[in-house]
DNA sequence: TCCGTTATGTTATCTCATAACGCATCATTA
DNA sequence: TAATGATGCGTTATGAGATAACATAACGGA
């Protein structure tokens, strides 16, 4: 997790996975690749063990200098060629105004990706908006929105005490 | 404006200013910078042109490029501090998804800034969101939020056709 | 005029991300 | 099984985006 450098509260809502509950996760990955005929290979499945394991969002160069099991690094193109395929199939989101990762915490795929990000603890937390009838309302007429990057930032609960 | 390769369409809805009304616009900066005892001062006020003048986004090194009168660039810092002067003061505007700025569209000072882009031309175009209340049922429970970024993307409608 | 504050100029460096190339792996089909 | 095509990986190098740190200059109030 990514603290602000004097935030003293108790962290966020998504601890790292660990153990069987770490390696569940990593099985269901594993299986949602094998009905779409798609490859959870190694670096992939490093990646997303990684983002797993962390409290919050990753740099890629957090990822990269953690990739090795024994402290090696990975190579750039390793890391970001992994977290391009993690985001295609909504395993992974982006979170731009971070430029950092995090492993998707909602169920479906497919879905919009929205987020709050706490100014002083680092954390962020994922939703599900529904912007669809609003979007649609107030953007300039005749664009026709595919997707929707929603990015607020504010105080998580701990750290609004 | 940075198009799509392949784009082949006619440009969006904000052409770059020139003349007259270009001056007006700089003007109307320094009367508003004025009023708040800020200072529109050579760098900052060359920055604010250069985003005026442009067709669409601008890359903070466009501006660099762009930033002496004879062809020699800037150097990134000068470029960088003015660009937080005029986003601190809501004369411009970062798009995240593009590390790119827009001048500011809108008059007011102070309101939450959102964009739709299209992935064919380039166009970006600001508009006023309404998310308080949405935001406020959608958002985790708890969080305080303070601002909201709002990046939509799709096709104008030039781009549409 | 002095002094604190704000802004700029300059050098260097840091962070983030991708291009380009060749080889390896896997699935398909002959 | 071997040829083939598609996908993914390893590697080198470089491009793109942003900031740290320090010195100097300009402004504004006491």
């Amino acid at each position: 997790m990514h603290m602000g450098a004097d935030c003293h509260h108790a962290e966020g809502a998504h601890p790292g996975l660990t153990g069987p509950v770490l390696a569940d996760a990593l099985v269901l990955a594993e299986r949602r690749c094998a009905a779409t005929q798609e490859r959870l290979t190694t670096p992939r499945r490093r990646v997303l063990e990684l983002l797993l394991e962390a409290d919050g969002p990753m740099k890629a160069y957090d990822l990269i200098a953690a990739f090795g099991a024994h402290g090696e690094p990975a190579k750039p193109p390793t890391v970001y060629r992994a977290l391009e395929f993690l985001e295609r199939l909504g395993f992974a989101h982006r979170i731009e105004s971070l430029n950092a990762y995090v492993p998707c915490r909602m169920d479906g795929q497919g879905h919009r990706a929205a987020f709050v990000i706490c100014e002083c603890c680092g954390a962020a937390e994922e939703f599900e908006p529904d912007f669809a009838t609003q979007l649609a309302a107030a953007a300039p007429s005749g664009y026709a929105v595919r997707t929707v990057t929603l990015e607020a930032r504010g105080l998580c609960p701990a750290c609004q005490a």
